[in-house]
DNA sequence: TATTGTTATACTCTATAACTATA
DNA sequence: TATAGTTATAGAGTATAACAATA
């Protein structure tokens, strides 16, 4: 439990975090956006996955998740398997090209990263790194699983 | 400077961010989006200042502010007064319905944090915060100021 | 000429809801 | 009935470029 100016300053550190992100995202390749990038590296970092599970990664609803995947299946760079087991379900995976792309991406996200924070020692990157998925966990926790009733939005 | 698997993972906490961004706007009021809160936010902090700076504060594109700013001033919770030094600028200030909207705002935020923060200890969210400030300031430095002459973003 | 701010336009990302097809 | 995924629609946020007024 912290005091309130602790939280505002949080806050307001989070919402200039969008400038970061996008400074990082001009470093993309046109055809390729920062969600089509996303879907690429949790592929290849985790390897072929049903359209749930990536959704769940990405943080973002299925319908958000069906977009992405379609431009860059689209392109050529994942395909969708059946999957034998499930017959509703499809299998992504990355394709050569997809494996080519990814690489692009990499060594253009890396070489940003590494120019910006090359003043910052190993241990603030992990230790930023740590507490951002110690963030996004605790709001994990409690975020109540989708349902089909409805709102969450508070009214004025 | 720091390894590049460092760098892949610190790339995709940032993206996931989003998450918990989007969880806490669930708690504004339908009034008053992000944008607008921010402003609010930012008025409330440093005082009345001109456009030029809160769009600095903000970390987006005075177009952008400029569209922020004129839904807060729609709907009363700013003034724009005109600027005696210099007549193209306008000085904006919060409104006493400016104000009472912002204690809103900033209750709800408090409780959603702490509600969500509940277990973390106030050294974890001041290291967050300071890690974040950090970080925006290391992408802040190296961007360029905006020029006339134009593109950014690398063909594919 | 350069700068402050506004507006028009276009693009990305997101969620909700309705729908299809399986289970 | 419930779940996996798709699509249609709408809304928030952003940037670029063209513009007006002033410096």
């Amino acid at each position: 439990m912290a005091a309130q100016p602790r939280y505002e300053d949080l806050g307001r550190q989070l919402s200039a975090i969008g400038a970061v992100k996008r400074e990082l995202a001009r470093s993309l390749p046109v055809e390729c956006p920062a969600g089509s990038a996303a879907v690429l590296a949790l592929l290849g970092k985790y390897g072929e996955m049903r359209m749930s599970r990536l959704a769940e990664l990405l943080a973002v609803d299925m319908s958000v998740t069906s977009r992405h995947v379609a431009h860059v299946a689209d392109r050529g760079w994942i395909e969708r398997s059946p999957d034998p087991d499930d017959r509703r379900s499809r299998i992504l995976h990355l394709t050569p090209e997809g494996s080519d792309m990814l690489r692009t991406l990499s060594e253009r996200h890396t070489a940003a990263l590494a120019h910006y924070l090359r003043d910052w020692s190993d241990d603030d990157v992990d230790q930023l790194s740590a507490l951002l998925t110690k963030l996004r966990n605790s709001f994990g926790d409690c975020r109540p699983a989708r349902s089909h009733t409805s709102p969450t939005r508070t009214p004025a």
